[in-house]
Parts: C-alpha cells; structure tokens; sequence
DNA sequence: AAACCATGTTTCTTTCAGTGAAACATTTCA
DNA sequence: TGAAATGTTTCACTGAAAGAAACATGGTTT
C-alpha cells in the first residue's frame, strides 16, 4: 500500500462504511455505522443514502438496519476472477487434487484468518465444511502458519501481540511455540497441520510467492486423518504441495529470490 | 433502489471504477479507467490512487496495469457471508443434497444471469464445475427460468428484450417460448432444466420468497442425466426442492401471500 | 397525557475538497 | 528520431460535501 499524494476522502469514506459489515456484524443502523466509523450523523445519513441508492447497501425498511447490497457481492465475485494467482493457479490445484485424491485449497491471509478463495474437492472432509470466502483462525491452519511465518517481522509482531484461541487440544496459542513452528516452517518451506483446526483432519501447506518477493497466498491439501497418516502426510504430500507451490509461484513470475 | 436526494457523487465515481472490473477485464490501464467511466483524466487518475494506497486497486508497478486488491476481496466475503437467506438456506441446502444424494445450489439474479452464492455437491457433476461466483445465463437455467418468473413484468420486459443467446440446442431462447415457460413456472411452482444448460445435466429449481414478498433467490437440486431420470426429476426432486424452498422462504419472513 | 430520549431525516450555511484545464514527464511506436 | 499516447503534477476555481441545527418519529418513563 503506497502513500499517494491523493486521497480523495469521500470515497475514502464510503468504503470505510461498507468495510463495516462482517461475519459478526452483518446488519447495521445508522447510529451504529455512524459510531462505529467516526462520522457526523448528517454525513453518515447521505453515504449509506448514497450507498444504498447506488445498490451497495440495502436497508430493511421496518428494522431501518442495513446490509450490503448485491453490487458489493458483485464487486466481491469480481475480485475473485481477477485474482491473478487464482487463475495461475486453478490447474495446478486441480492436478494435485487428483494426483493426491484428497482436496487441495487456496487461501489468502486476512490479519490473522485464513480466507478461502479457491478449493478442489476430492471426497468429504470429516467435520468441516469449508466454502470459498469461509474463514479460520490462522494460527490453527497449516496455510495460515505459511503466510504469518513469511510475514515481514514488523507485520506478524503487530498479529502475534493478540491474544490467540486455540481451535483443539492440539491448537499451537503459546507464542513460543507459535514462533518456533514459524522458524521450522520458513526452514522446510512447508507447514503441517496435525489435528490443530479440527481432530481428524490433516494437512500440508505451501507458499506462493509473487514478482515482488511476497508471500501473497498458500495452496494446501487437506483430508481425513483416516486416508492421511502421518507418515503419508510428510513424505507424499509434504513434496507434492512445495514442488505445486513453487510451480504456481513461478508462473505468476517469482523470481526464486527470498 | 430508492432515488434518493443524497448522491455523494465522489463516492459513486469510486464505486464506478471498482465495477469496471469484471471476469472479462481483469485489469485496465489508467486510460482504459478513464474512457470506461467517462471520466476527467485527473479526476481518475486521482480517484486510482485514493484506491490504491486504501487496498482496493492493486497496481502492477511494471505494466501499470490496475486490479482489484484484496480489500474488495473482503468486501466481497463480508457481503456473503451477511446474505440472511443464505444463512439461513444453508443447512436446509444440506439436508435437501444429503436426501437427494444430489448437488443443492442456492443462487441470486444479477441482470440476466444467475449468480451461485452457495453450493452442497454430494458427488462430481459431468461437465460443467460451478463454484460461489460462478454466472450462467439465467434462460438457461432452472434457477434463473424461476426467479425471471417471477419479476415484475416490467422488469422482465427490460430484460427479455435483450437478445438471448443459447446454451446447447435444447435450450430457450425465442421469447414466445419463453414466456410461456415463465407461465408454466408461476403456475407449478416450480422449474425444470432438462439438458438446457449442458448436454448431460438435469435441473429443478423453486424461488425463494422473502418478508417484502420478493423472489430474493432461488435454490435447485442439479445433477447427471444418468443418475436424475425425468420421471426422478418430476416425482421426487420438484417436490423436495419446492417444499424446501417454502420452508426456507418461512424461516426468512414470507407470510405466505403472493 | 406530557415530558423525555434516542434515532432517523431535512434544512441551511459555509468553505475547502474535489474538479478540470493545462503543463510537464515518461513511455511507446512508426 | 519525432510524434503520439499515456501517466503525473500544478494551478485556479467553485459548488459539492460537510457539519450544525432544526424537525419528525417512535418508544419509554413519570
């Protein structure tokens, strides 16, 4: 994110209001949009009358709380098919999906969870069901342990200062602990993940680097304990999932540099 | 979409270039943002960098070539994940692919084409793979015949008087024919696909009604012609589906009348 | 019933934020 | 190489956007 010159604060300000609504708050009044984004009630009135007019927020009239209009769905569905990596990386996902029989995904790191932007389906996982724009916390899954381990230090300082909750018995919240796994993971270019997210379930994941020398996603694969051992886990899979990261990370022009 | 007296025009011309982006022109030049939004070349390029330096547009250093960035990605999963009636369609969604052993999808209209916003696929369906976010031509498609069904009619005119492209040679695309469809989908309740959208694939769709009295969405149970015989599609799916569209239409506030 | 409070909506005034024209810088292409 | 196209900065101007205040509505308390 550059500094500009321009900042063109009433855009700035409208998206700050449709960037409210979440997971946890998916409907809001104007008092709480007003409050929670720091506006004089008059212009937060005209931004979500602007914003709804414009389809981008829509307004139930009886409960006068709003929600996104299907136009931020719209630009949302828009971002995904424009994500280069994700059109780089389809195929290769696809190809280990099958070559491995178990379900390969695609993520991206939102401060400290996991977003799914793409997934290959073999066979039902056990418990959890994960759809793309489902989210998890990152410490718990082995690609959120791949992108916060290759977080430039100041970054995953800022992440890891949180307090973190554990997802199983198994879950890694102590810092060290966090922070030993990170080492082990920048060292071996891949994270495990050993019943942490949820018991049954394994995994392996891999970076993807960008023509910048960042880590901007992370491809795993992820299956039933059952069909996954563990042994299965670190010298099948562990080599699949780094050799497909580093072929995704290639073709979206990764220089080899890190 | 209510007129209203507020339009911030700044925040729209915002919006306006964030929509320019689409599955088709994953990326644009500054020019090309200038020409498509008819705007002044300053006001856009100005406009960008607001864009840029808050996340929204990603810009390729090298080509100069601007993309959605990952703040539109999660504008786009926050509005997902607030759809009411996909929260609340969701285990229905799953009870109905688990009792069908079939795919369940739930899907909203965005002009003439439907948009999937949710999928429970029980096994691999032959041909066509259609994840969240995926569009088809609504006229070929059981949940686009149900929701185009029931719009207003003067919306419909707008829409259908648009020339329709075809799907395979089974689908509809003469307007006689299709309004007759539209009448014969009012008065079942329901519609079918049979082979329209790809050659292989058998379809039944029901609207999903909401408290303003308004097909919101539309669920279906999709799968191979192999496994979906017509006679399966007529006795046992449209039945299920519909019922279970009522039921989620209830759980969303429908009160019945229409 | 009246008073009070909270929230939503409209009106009015002010001023500077945002716009567009023009100039400049850089890149591309014939 | 020069011209054209594209990207970026500067400057002048004004009305678009902001915020204060008033008004409207609905709910609660005395």
């Amino acid at each position: 994110m550059t500094q500009s010159p321009y900042q063109i604060e009433s855009i700035l300000r409208g998206l700050q209001v449709l960037s409210l609504f979440n997971h946890h708050t998916p409907t809001l009044s104007l008092t709480e949009i007003k409050n929670a984004a720091g506006l004089n009630k008059t212009t937060a009135f005209r931004i979500v009358s602007t914003l709804e007019s414009a389809g981008y927020l829509k307004r139930d009239p009886e409960t006068k709380r709003y929600r996104p209009g299907l136009k931020v769905l719209q630009l949302g569905f828009a971002a995904i098919s424009s994500l280069e990596f994700r059109q780089v990386a389809r195929p290769y996902l696809r190809q280990l999906s099958e070559a491995a029989n178990e379900t390969a995904s695609l993520s991206v790191l939102d401060g400290m969870e996991v977003v799914y932007v793409d997934r290959v389906r073999q066979q039902q996982i056990v418990g959890v069901l994960l759809g793309i724009g489902s989210r998890i916390p990152a410490q718990c899954a082995s690609m959120g342990k791949v992108m916060l381990a290759n977080l430039p230090p100041a970054n995953l300082e800022v992440l890891l200062s949180q307090p973190l909750q554990p997802c199983t018995p198994h879950s890694l919240t102590d810092r060290g602990a966090l922070e030993a796994e990170f080492d082990r993971v920048r060292t071996q270019g891949y994270a495990l993940n050993d019943e942490e997210l949820e018991i049954g379930l394994r995994a392996v994941a891999a970076p993807i680097w960008d023509h910048t020398n960042s880590v901007v996603a992370a491809i795993n694969v992820s299956g039933s304990a059952r069909t996954i051992s563990f042994q299965r886990l670190i010298e099948e899979l562990a080599p699949s999932v780094s050799e497909t990261a580093r072929q995704i990370s290639q073709a979206i022009g990764f220089g080899g540099i890190r």
